[in-house]
DNA sequence: TCAAAAGTGTTATCCTTACACCCATGT
DNA sequence: ACATGGGTGTAAGGATAACACTTTTGA
């Protein structure tokens, strides 16, 4: 208690998960950066990881945090931020001390932010990067992935025979199920936290390998050196420190909002096809909607209103082009687009 | 950019809103604590203020934010916190700093917790407090409040008619409607923050009044002194720093979660009746309820089971008793009580 | 016997979901 | 002509919300 009142500061960091839809895929800002996690003391080749873009907060400079965030965004990436969302504070030591050098505990502040795609990377060091390249088993568009049952279903289950008491079986089947589905239990697109959690604590996520191996290496025990995984085993492509698991809540937290608040507008241009809509609400979501009824849902749901022009598109007849209607935010409580699935 | 990349520390602050129902009726833990922010200069009697519980969160001794949280509510109040939420983190200048001494920039990570009543208060320094102590306009249990028509609304009316463009009138009218309903727009009892923010920026508030005479101190202007509030005008009771908000962060985050997870149960002892747990409901989320399709609502959507003992219960029939049934979690993707106002 | 609360049954309505079908344009 | 996507109508099913009514206890 006395030790604790005495104030230990930390420095904080802002991450942010920067969203666009192009070419009707999800993407997200990503940075190479060198990894100097991984095989310093092997003497690899200094490979590089993929990370979320982060920047210090000042307290000094900026009044809160989301300005401190949207400043140093809009410094290093030229982009114009739309809609900003706080995800999660995260103190971790064990996720991320592991990664970092001595004495430099960090807490880190994640946000979501949405923006129009541009056509240009928004700078060179950044990229966008197609968010399912790092969760493969969260894009249902083209049907259940075979990742799922080809590779984490059997590797999952092997978790769970590897439980310790009968109780504990018990909860990692039951977990096992709640994430992925099964039986009688549908595929819930929103949970991709919890996905990504399950499989780093089971050990299937590279994160996780690296953080047992950093963990073994500060405490001086041997780390039994796991098998290599091939390329097609690999779940995901893995990001720097807990910048994966940012992501997941980035997604699972967007995915959510969609059917209760009209952000799917912060992604689009300022005008478009209910199909070009569609497809924006599918890649994000990672299902496929039923046509007919996702368009009767947007317009009687008074979220778009038509502009009166075309759009000339190649194949097909021309559709009309919409907009957002803002006045939906003044009628109902919360406008936002349901998702059912099936296509 | 380069100054911003030195590293800046501060201190974290765990604030908690720790919530119970007592007697049918929604419970805050509160401290009351010697008010060093109003009326120092003016030479008044050292006032108390309520206040959240907080404690300092220390790198070197917690593993994570929520550890470091469960730690000092443990210590210092003997409760013990089943569910535990992180809410929002806090790092604004204005309304923190204004009032802290010189230099002392914090940031804080606010929290609901849930815990169940016991009979006694936690502690000496402790109380439990109804939350509607605080946000009297949040209460709709008994028709909507006299004090939105009386006082809340004339005021928004004159705070409306006050502003400087159309525009802005605009604006101010579609927020207020938004926040507080009317015409044809129904009371969302989920919008506690929304409403607190309004009122607030309104200067309706006292929080708003000591927060504007703090910036002008520090800045050697002078503040005109606004006219006694008289206590039926005022509203709600004010609390210490930014802790009303997030107390209505608390509130409105727990409102609404309890129509999708089954959170209600961590408030209620292991066996109640049904008119019980719906009271609690109806506590939480200020509004009454339809009491048979409660009951249809909550028995066939397997969220209790009936433990087969009956109440004793003075006044009617006795009720049978019934448990949560904690299998829910493993069927339905979001077990809940979903709430449709009228009573 | 009455008040208070527990329970049961039924119906109208709306929303969701699915299916069937026609329309306009480019190749 | 036909493929592609745009657009309309409607009917089945389920969930919700409202109503009326019976039952069991304590005072």
């Amino acid at each position: 208690m006395s030790a604790a009142k005495k104030s230990q500061r930390v420095e904080i960091g802002l991450h942010a998960a920067i969203v666009a839809v192009i070419d009707e895929l999800p993407h997200v800002l990503v940075v190479r950066r060198p990894s100097q996690e991984n095989g310093q003391e092997k003497g690899e080749a200094c490979a590089a990881v993929y990370g979320l873009p982060f920047g210090p907060f000042d307290p000094a400079l900026h009044r809160t945090l989301e300005i401190g965030l949207r400043g140093w965004v809009e410094d290093q990436t030229s982009l114009s931020l739309g809609y900003v969302e706080q995800l999660y504070t995260f103190g971790d030591k064990d996720r991320f001390e592991a990664n970092s050098a001595e004495g430099e505990r960090a807490v880190s502040v994640g946000y979501l932010a949405l923006t129009r795609a541009e056509d240009k990377p928004p700078s060179t060091d950044n990229m966008w990067q197609n968010w399912y390249f790092h969760f493969p088993w969260e894009d249902w568009r083209e049907g259940d992935p075979e990742l799922i049952a080809e590779v984490i279903r059997p590797k999952l289950e092997t978790w769970i025979q590897e439980s310790e008491t009968p109780e504990q079986e018990a909860r990692r089947n039951d977990r096992a199920r709640l994430c992925f589905g099964g039986e009688d239990l549908a595929w819930d697109e929103e949970k991709v936290l919890e996905r990504y959690e399950l499989l780093y604590e089971a050990g299937l996520v590279e994160e996780a390998i690296r953080d047992q191996r950093m963990q073994a290496a500060a405490m001086g025990t041997s780390f039994p050196e796991p098998p290599e995984t091939s390329p097609e085993e690999k779940l995901g492509e893995p990001m720097q420190f807990d910048h994966r698991r940012i992501l997941a809540t980035a997604i699972g937290r967007l995915r959510g909002k969609l059917k209760y608040r009209p952000v799917v507008f912060e992604l689009m241009p300022p005008s478009f096809t209910l199909l070009e809509l569609q497809k924006a609400v599918e890649a994000v979501s990672g299902v496929n909607l039923h046509k007919q009824n996702f368009r009767r849902l947007v317009e009687s749901g008074g979220l778009v209103e038509p502009t009166g022009k075309q759009s000339s598109r190649s194949g097909g007849r021309p559709a009309a082009l919409f907009e957002f209607r803002r006045d939906v935010l003044k009628e109902r409580p919360a406008p936002g687009v349901r998702v059912h699935g099936r296509g």
